[in-house]
DNA sequence: GGCAAACGATACGGTAGCGTAACGAAACGC
DNA sequence: GCGTTTCGTTACGCTACCGTATCGTTTGCC
């Protein structure tokens, strides 16, 4: 695994991993949908829109067409909060998790070769 | 530095790398940029419009619409191969150079504080 | 010289992102 | 009750990306 890593390395990590991702999956996030994604399941919920946003430092339509676009690819779900109504909880997915699951492997893999 | 990173250290590194990357830099590239810009810098020239597609597993368009819209950014040049006109090599410019290394540096930085 | 192949760019129709602004629904304040 | 504020969403016009197909140019081959 990675240790002292340099900038140089660090580089070298983040294009296997993001040529790894490009060649192998279809679904393509942009970097913001990826910055979401990863808020939603490292972060302690709950998650809001507005929370999301603020968060990120974008404005809420952002968040709700990421939502959108992430909801039709199953990686997260909404549902309303019925104790304020207003609001909007953001839900993790079991296809969601796989996916970082996933990911996180890919970097471990490739920082090991990276390093070796 | 990163030392032993796990799965979930790696994403969280992807997190603070990436909720960074998009709060404070304008440009948002696509992940498909970010990969062809970290293949020419990080691989040794010549590059060229085929040989950038096959690498990545894309089409020669996105490959030259890529190019367009970094260049318009900056980040790298275009120059016809005299030796073969048909080619088109694929230069590095000095922004594009500091762009990757304010991202390496980011990484640094984020790593240190991940593992801190 | 002439035809086929290779290269990068362009055209086309379609989809998805953007920012700004406005919207309906729900909660709050008085 | 009723205006105000706070939610998330939607609408609008625009830009940029996508894949497929085609184009013009250059090279190679015979």
């Amino acid at each position: 695994m990675p240790v002292d890593l340099t900038p140089s390395q660090a580089l070298g990590l983040w294009h296997e991993v993001t040529s790894q991702q490009v060649q192998q999956d279809g679904r393509d996030l942009t970097l913001r949908q990826l910055a979401i994604l990863l808020e939603i399941y490292l972060v302690p919920p709950p998650h809001t829109v507005r929370g999301l946003a603020s968060k990120l430092g974008v404005t809420k339509p952002v968040i709700t067409r990421a939502l959108d676009t992430m909801g039709d690819l199953g990686l997260v779900t909404r549902m309303r909060d019925d104790r304020d109504r207003r609001n909007v909880i953001i839900k993790r997915t079991v296809d969601g998790a796989l996916y970082l699951e996933r990911l996180g492997d890919l970097i471990i893999a490739r920082g090991r070769a990276q390093t070796a």
